[in-house]
DNA sequence: ATAGGGCTGCAATGGTATTGCAAACTACGG
DNA sequence: CCGTAGTTTGCAATACCATTGCAGCCCTAT
Protein backbone atom coordinates (compact mmCIF):
# COMPACT_ATOMS: atom_id res chain seq x y z
CA UNK A 1 0.00 0.00 0.00
CA UNK A 2 2.74 2.53 0.85
CA UNK A 3 4.38 1.10 -1.66
CA UNK A 4 1.50 2.61 -3.76
CA UNK A 5 1.74 5.65 -2.95
CA UNK A 6 5.88 6.24 -2.85
CA UNK A 7 5.23 5.70 -6.68
CA UNK A 8 2.52 8.21 -6.79
CA UNK A 9 4.63 11.03 -5.44
CA UNK A 10 7.91 9.68 -7.70
CA UNK A 11 6.04 10.09 -10.76
CA UNK A 12 5.31 13.42 -9.71
CA UNK A 13 8.97 14.24 -9.32
CA UNK A 14 7.93 15.25 -5.34
CA UNK A 15 10.51 13.68 -2.99
CA UNK A 16 8.69 10.50 -0.82
CA UNK A 17 9.10 11.98 3.09
CA UNK A 18 7.04 10.24 6.12
CA UNK A 19 4.90 13.65 6.34
CA UNK A 20 4.36 13.93 2.90
CA UNK A 21 3.02 10.24 2.47
CA UNK A 22 0.59 10.37 5.37
CA UNK A 23 -0.91 13.28 3.99
CA UNK A 24 -1.73 12.05 0.44
CA UNK A 25 -2.77 8.84 2.30
CA UNK A 26 -5.17 11.21 4.31
CA UNK A 27 -6.34 12.84 0.97
CA UNK A 28 -7.01 9.43 -0.64
CA UNK A 29 -9.69 9.14 1.92
CA UNK A 30 -11.55 11.72 1.72
CA UNK A 31 -14.74 11.76 -0.32
CA UNK A 32 -14.42 15.84 -0.59
CA UNK A 33 -11.98 18.59 -0.91
CA UNK A 34 -10.97 19.48 2.52
CA UNK A 35 -9.00 22.67 3.88
CA UNK A 36 -5.56 22.89 5.69
CA UNK A 37 -7.37 23.02 9.54
CA UNK A 38 -8.96 19.50 7.87
CA UNK A 39 -6.00 17.87 7.28
CA UNK A 40 -4.31 19.45 10.44
CA UNK A 41 -7.23 17.95 12.70
CA UNK A 42 -6.75 14.64 10.76
CA UNK A 43 -3.18 14.39 11.06
CA UNK A 44 -2.80 15.18 14.64
CA UNK A 45 -0.21 16.48 16.06
CA UNK A 46 1.24 17.66 12.93
CA UNK A 47 2.51 21.17 12.36
CA UNK A 48 0.13 23.27 10.41
CA UNK A 49 2.81 24.79 8.53
CA UNK A 50 4.20 21.40 7.47
CA UNK A 51 0.85 20.88 6.03
CA UNK A 52 0.66 23.59 4.56
CA UNK A 53 4.13 23.49 2.73
CA UNK A 54 3.26 19.86 1.72
CA UNK A 55 0.24 20.66 0.51
CA UNK A 56 1.49 23.89 -1.64
CA UNK A 57 4.11 21.11 -3.20
CA UNK A 58 1.67 18.96 -4.18
CA UNK A 59 -0.26 21.99 -6.06
CA UNK A 60 3.09 23.12 -7.69
CA UNK A 61 4.09 19.28 -9.15
CA UNK A 62 0.35 19.10 -10.24
CA UNK A 63 -0.82 16.36 -7.52
CA UNK A 64 -3.75 18.29 -5.95
CA UNK A 65 -5.65 21.71 -7.12
CA UNK A 66 -7.13 23.90 -4.50
CA UNK A 67 -10.71 25.11 -4.98
CA UNK A 68 -11.55 28.47 -3.18
CA UNK A 69 -15.10 28.29 -2.32
CA UNK A 70 -16.01 31.16 -0.48
CA UNK A 71 -15.29 30.00 2.84
CA UNK A 72 -12.54 31.95 3.52
CA UNK A 73 -10.12 28.81 3.70
CA UNK A 74 -9.03 27.21 0.41
CA UNK A 75 -10.19 23.13 -0.26
CA UNK A 76 -7.39 20.58 -1.88
CA UNK A 77 -8.66 17.89 -3.88
CA UNK A 78 -6.34 15.56 -5.74
CA UNK A 79 -6.20 15.87 -9.29
CA UNK A 80 -7.84 13.86 -11.51
CA UNK A 81 -5.01 11.95 -13.65
CA UNK A 82 -3.38 14.35 -16.11
CA UNK A 83 -1.88 17.51 -14.28
CA UNK A 84 0.98 18.61 -15.11
CA UNK A 85 2.85 20.74 -12.77
CA UNK A 86 2.58 24.60 -13.55
CA UNK A 87 -0.88 23.58 -15.64
CA UNK A 88 -4.14 21.81 -14.44
CA UNK A 89 -6.61 20.13 -16.05
CA UNK A 90 -9.55 20.17 -13.66
CA UNK A 91 -12.12 21.29 -15.67
CA UNK A 92 -14.57 20.16 -14.06
CA UNK A 93 -17.55 21.67 -11.77
CA UNK A 94 -16.79 22.67 -7.84
CA UNK A 95 -19.86 21.63 -5.78
CA UNK A 96 -20.82 22.91 -2.71
CA UNK A 97 -23.34 21.92 0.11
CA UNK A 98 -25.22 24.04 2.01
CA UNK A 99 -26.36 21.80 4.04
CA UNK A 100 -23.43 19.14 5.23
CA UNK A 101 -21.00 22.19 4.09
CA UNK A 102 -18.88 19.83 1.73
CA UNK A 103 -16.99 20.67 -1.22
CA UNK A 104 -16.79 17.97 -4.11
CA UNK A 105 -15.54 18.26 -7.40
CA UNK A 106 -18.06 16.85 -10.06
CA UNK A 107 -15.46 15.69 -12.15
CA UNK A 108 -18.28 14.57 -14.51
CA UNK A 109 -20.21 17.77 -15.05
CA UNK A 110 -17.30 19.83 -17.21
CA UNK A 111 -17.32 23.44 -17.32
CA UNK A 112 -19.72 24.39 -20.61
CA UNK A 113 -17.77 26.85 -23.09
CA UNK A 114 -17.98 30.14 -22.29
CA UNK A 115 -18.58 33.40 -24.62
CA UNK A 116 -15.78 36.52 -23.76
CA UNK A 117 -16.10 39.69 -24.92
CA UNK A 118 -13.77 40.59 -27.88
CA UNK A 119 -10.69 41.08 -26.68
CA UNK A 120 -10.67 38.53 -23.74
CA UNK A 121 -8.68 35.64 -23.57
CA UNK A 122 -9.11 33.01 -20.51
CA UNK A 123 -6.41 30.86 -19.25
CA UNK A 124 -8.16 29.60 -16.42
CA UNK A 125 -11.87 28.77 -15.80
CA UNK A 126 -13.46 28.01 -12.32
CA UNK A 127 -16.88 27.25 -12.19
CA UNK A 128 -18.81 27.19 -8.36
CA UNK A 129 -21.98 25.68 -7.88
CA UNK A 130 -23.66 25.67 -4.13
CA UNK A 131 -27.13 24.02 -3.95
CA UNK A 132 -27.69 20.95 -1.81
CA UNK A 133 -26.01 17.42 -2.55
CA UNK A 134 -27.23 14.53 -3.49
CA UNK A 135 -26.48 12.95 0.39
CA UNK A 136 -28.85 16.28 1.57
CA UNK A 137 -31.73 16.32 -0.07
CA UNK A 138 -34.33 15.52 2.08
CA UNK B 1 -26.02 64.44 -8.44
CA UNK B 2 -26.73 63.56 -4.96
CA UNK B 3 -29.92 63.90 -5.07
CA UNK B 4 -30.01 61.07 -7.37
CA UNK B 5 -27.53 59.07 -4.82
CA UNK B 6 -30.11 59.25 -2.30
CA UNK B 7 -33.00 57.58 -4.72
CA UNK B 8 -30.74 55.23 -5.03
CA UNK B 9 -30.70 54.27 -1.46
CA UNK B 10 -34.17 54.74 -0.78
CA UNK B 11 -35.13 52.55 -3.16
CA UNK B 12 -33.05 49.64 -1.63
CA UNK B 13 -34.66 50.60 1.21
CA UNK B 14 -31.03 52.26 2.70
CA UNK B 15 -31.42 54.98 5.15
CA UNK B 16 -29.12 57.73 2.82
CA UNK B 17 -26.14 58.49 5.34
CA UNK B 18 -23.37 60.96 4.52
CA UNK B 19 -20.68 57.80 4.52
CA UNK B 20 -23.45 55.62 2.46
CA UNK B 21 -23.47 58.22 -0.20
CA UNK B 22 -19.90 58.80 -0.17
CA UNK B 23 -18.85 54.86 -1.16
CA UNK B 24 -22.26 54.62 -3.69
CA UNK B 25 -20.54 57.76 -5.60
CA UNK B 26 -17.19 56.49 -5.37
CA UNK B 27 -18.24 52.42 -6.22
CA UNK B 28 -20.43 54.38 -9.27
CA UNK B 29 -17.62 55.81 -10.60
CA UNK B 30 -15.14 52.47 -10.93
CA UNK B 31 -14.96 50.45 -14.02
CA UNK B 32 -13.87 47.30 -12.27
CA UNK B 33 -14.74 45.46 -8.36
CA UNK B 34 -12.88 46.32 -5.72
CA UNK B 35 -12.00 45.33 -2.59
CA UNK B 36 -12.91 47.07 0.72
CA UNK B 37 -8.82 48.26 0.85
CA UNK B 38 -9.65 49.55 -2.36
CA UNK B 39 -12.66 51.59 -0.90
CA UNK B 40 -10.32 52.48 2.55
CA UNK B 41 -8.02 53.87 0.39
CA UNK B 42 -9.90 55.76 -2.01
CA UNK B 43 -12.02 57.51 0.97
CA UNK B 44 -9.23 58.65 3.13
CA UNK B 45 -9.20 59.01 5.98
CA UNK B 46 -12.61 56.79 6.56
CA UNK B 47 -12.25 53.64 9.44
CA UNK B 48 -12.16 50.56 7.70
CA UNK B 49 -14.56 49.00 9.54
CA UNK B 50 -17.45 51.53 8.94
CA UNK B 51 -16.83 50.82 5.31
CA UNK B 52 -16.71 47.18 5.95
CA UNK B 53 -20.50 47.84 7.32
CA UNK B 54 -21.63 49.82 4.77
CA UNK B 55 -20.69 47.30 2.13
CA UNK B 56 -22.12 44.58 4.16
CA UNK B 57 -25.45 46.78 3.92
CA UNK B 58 -25.30 47.26 0.51
CA UNK B 59 -24.91 43.62 0.26
CA UNK B 60 -27.84 42.53 2.11
CA UNK B 61 -30.14 45.00 0.53
CA UNK B 62 -29.17 43.88 -2.51
CA UNK B 63 -27.14 46.83 -4.00
CA UNK B 64 -23.88 44.99 -4.49
CA UNK B 65 -22.52 41.85 -4.75
CA UNK B 66 -19.22 40.35 -3.84
CA UNK B 67 -17.11 38.36 -5.57
CA UNK B 68 -14.29 36.07 -4.34
CA UNK B 69 -11.86 36.23 -7.15
CA UNK B 70 -9.04 33.96 -5.20
CA UNK B 71 -7.54 37.43 -3.68
CA UNK B 72 -7.70 36.55 -0.23
CA UNK B 73 -10.37 39.55 -0.26
CA UNK B 74 -13.35 39.67 -1.09
CA UNK B 75 -14.03 42.18 -4.31
CA UNK B 76 -17.62 44.17 -4.43
CA UNK B 77 -19.63 46.09 -7.38
CA UNK B 78 -22.72 47.65 -7.85
CA UNK B 79 -25.54 44.95 -8.51
CA UNK B 80 -26.93 45.30 -12.36
CA UNK B 81 -30.53 46.12 -11.88
CA UNK B 82 -33.15 43.72 -10.27
CA UNK B 83 -31.58 41.88 -7.75
CA UNK B 84 -33.82 42.29 -4.57
CA UNK B 85 -32.53 41.75 -0.74
CA UNK B 86 -31.48 38.16 -0.19
CA UNK B 87 -31.85 37.27 -3.34
CA UNK B 88 -29.24 37.98 -6.21
CA UNK B 89 -30.09 37.86 -10.04
CA UNK B 90 -25.75 38.15 -11.52
CA UNK B 91 -25.95 34.97 -12.94
CA UNK B 92 -22.99 37.01 -15.12
CA UNK B 93 -19.43 35.60 -15.52
CA UNK B 94 -16.60 37.53 -13.37
CA UNK B 95 -13.11 37.81 -15.21
CA UNK B 96 -9.69 38.43 -13.30
CA UNK B 97 -6.87 39.76 -15.00
CA UNK B 98 -3.71 38.21 -14.49
CA UNK B 99 -1.94 41.15 -15.92
CA UNK B 100 -3.63 44.55 -14.49
CA UNK B 101 -5.15 42.43 -11.52
CA UNK B 102 -8.49 43.88 -11.88
CA UNK B 103 -11.38 41.62 -11.43
CA UNK B 104 -14.55 43.16 -13.52
CA UNK B 105 -17.92 41.98 -14.30
CA UNK B 106 -18.79 40.62 -17.55
CA UNK B 107 -22.30 40.97 -17.52
CA UNK B 108 -23.02 40.14 -21.27
CA UNK B 109 -21.53 37.06 -20.81
CA UNK B 110 -24.41 35.12 -18.97
CA UNK B 111 -23.19 31.81 -16.99
CA UNK B 112 -24.22 28.86 -19.39
CA UNK B 113 -26.58 26.36 -18.05
CA UNK B 114 -24.85 23.50 -15.92
CA UNK B 115 -25.36 19.75 -15.72
CA UNK B 116 -25.58 18.57 -12.35
CA UNK B 117 -25.85 14.81 -11.01
CA UNK B 118 -28.69 13.37 -10.53
CA UNK B 119 -29.68 14.41 -6.98
CA UNK B 120 -27.85 17.52 -6.81
CA UNK B 121 -29.92 20.73 -6.36
CA UNK B 122 -28.29 24.11 -7.78
CA UNK B 123 -28.81 27.40 -5.75
CA UNK B 124 -26.63 29.75 -6.63
CA UNK B 125 -23.64 29.55 -9.60
CA UNK B 126 -20.53 31.07 -9.79
CA UNK B 127 -18.00 31.28 -12.84
CA UNK B 128 -14.47 33.21 -12.30
CA UNK B 129 -12.72 33.75 -15.59
CA UNK B 130 -8.81 34.18 -15.24
CA UNK B 131 -6.87 35.61 -18.01
CA UNK B 132 -6.17 38.65 -20.14
CA UNK B 133 -8.56 41.48 -20.23
CA UNK B 134 -8.85 43.63 -23.55
CA UNK B 135 -6.95 46.43 -22.22
CA UNK B 136 -3.74 43.98 -21.90
CA UNK B 137 -3.73 42.24 -24.90
CA UNK B 138 -0.53 43.31 -26.14
C1' DA C 1 -36.47 68.71 25.49
C1' DT C 2 -35.66 64.14 25.75
C1' DA C 3 -35.55 59.35 24.92
C1' DG C 4 -34.62 55.82 21.53
C1' DG C 5 -32.66 53.81 17.51
C1' DG C 6 -29.58 53.74 14.03
C1' DC C 7 -24.78 55.02 12.56
C1' DT C 8 -19.96 55.70 13.27
C1' DG C 9 -15.27 55.21 15.09
C1' DC C 10 -11.99 52.98 18.05
C1' DA C 11 -10.07 49.03 20.22
C1' DA C 12 -9.70 44.33 20.42
C1' DT C 13 -10.19 39.49 18.95
C1' DG C 14 -9.62 35.51 16.10
C1' DG C 15 -8.56 33.05 12.11
C1' DT C 16 -5.75 32.66 8.15
C1' DA C 17 -1.62 32.50 5.09
C1' DT C 18 3.21 33.19 4.90
C1' DT C 19 8.19 33.71 6.01
C1' DG C 20 12.81 33.10 8.73
C1' DC C 21 15.58 30.29 11.07
C1' DA C 22 17.57 26.48 13.26
C1' DA C 23 17.30 21.60 14.13
C1' DA C 24 16.43 17.05 12.11
C1' DC C 25 16.63 14.13 8.56
C1' DT C 26 18.13 11.97 4.01
C1' DA C 27 20.93 10.73 0.32
C1' DC C 28 25.39 10.33 -1.26
C1' DG C 29 30.39 10.31 -1.93
C1' DG C 30 34.52 9.30 0.35
C1' DC D 1 31.15 3.87 8.42
C1' DC D 2 31.50 8.87 8.60
C1' DG D 3 30.72 13.38 7.26
C1' DT D 4 28.75 16.74 4.29
C1' DA D 5 25.31 19.10 1.41
C1' DG D 6 20.75 19.62 0.42
C1' DT D 7 16.07 18.89 1.63
C1' DT D 8 12.45 18.73 4.97
C1' DT D 9 10.44 19.81 9.23
C1' DG D 10 8.98 22.34 13.46
C1' DC D 11 8.75 26.49 16.02
C1' DA D 12 8.30 31.38 16.46
C1' DA D 13 6.97 35.44 14.56
C1' DT D 14 4.66 38.43 11.21
C1' DA D 15 1.07 40.29 8.50
C1' DC D 16 -3.46 40.62 6.68
C1' DC D 17 -8.26 40.34 6.89
C1' DA D 18 -12.95 39.86 8.67
C1' DT D 19 -15.69 40.45 12.57
C1' DT D 20 -17.47 41.97 17.10
C1' DG D 21 -18.15 44.97 21.45
C1' DC D 22 -18.67 49.19 23.16
C1' DA D 23 -19.21 54.01 23.69
C1' DG D 24 -20.22 58.34 21.76
C1' DC D 25 -22.83 60.79 18.12
C1' DC D 26 -26.64 62.25 15.28
C1' DC D 27 -31.12 62.36 13.90
C1' DT D 28 -35.96 61.73 14.60
C1' DA D 29 -40.30 61.23 16.71
C1' DT D 30 -42.90 62.08 20.66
Amino acid sequence: MIKGLEDILNHKSINPTAMRLLVLEFLLKQSSAISLTDVEKGLEPSDRVTLYRVLKKFGEKGLVHSIDDGSGAPKYALCAEDCVAGHHHDFHVHFFCTACRETSCLTKSKIPQVVLPEGFASEEVNLMVKGTCSKCIP
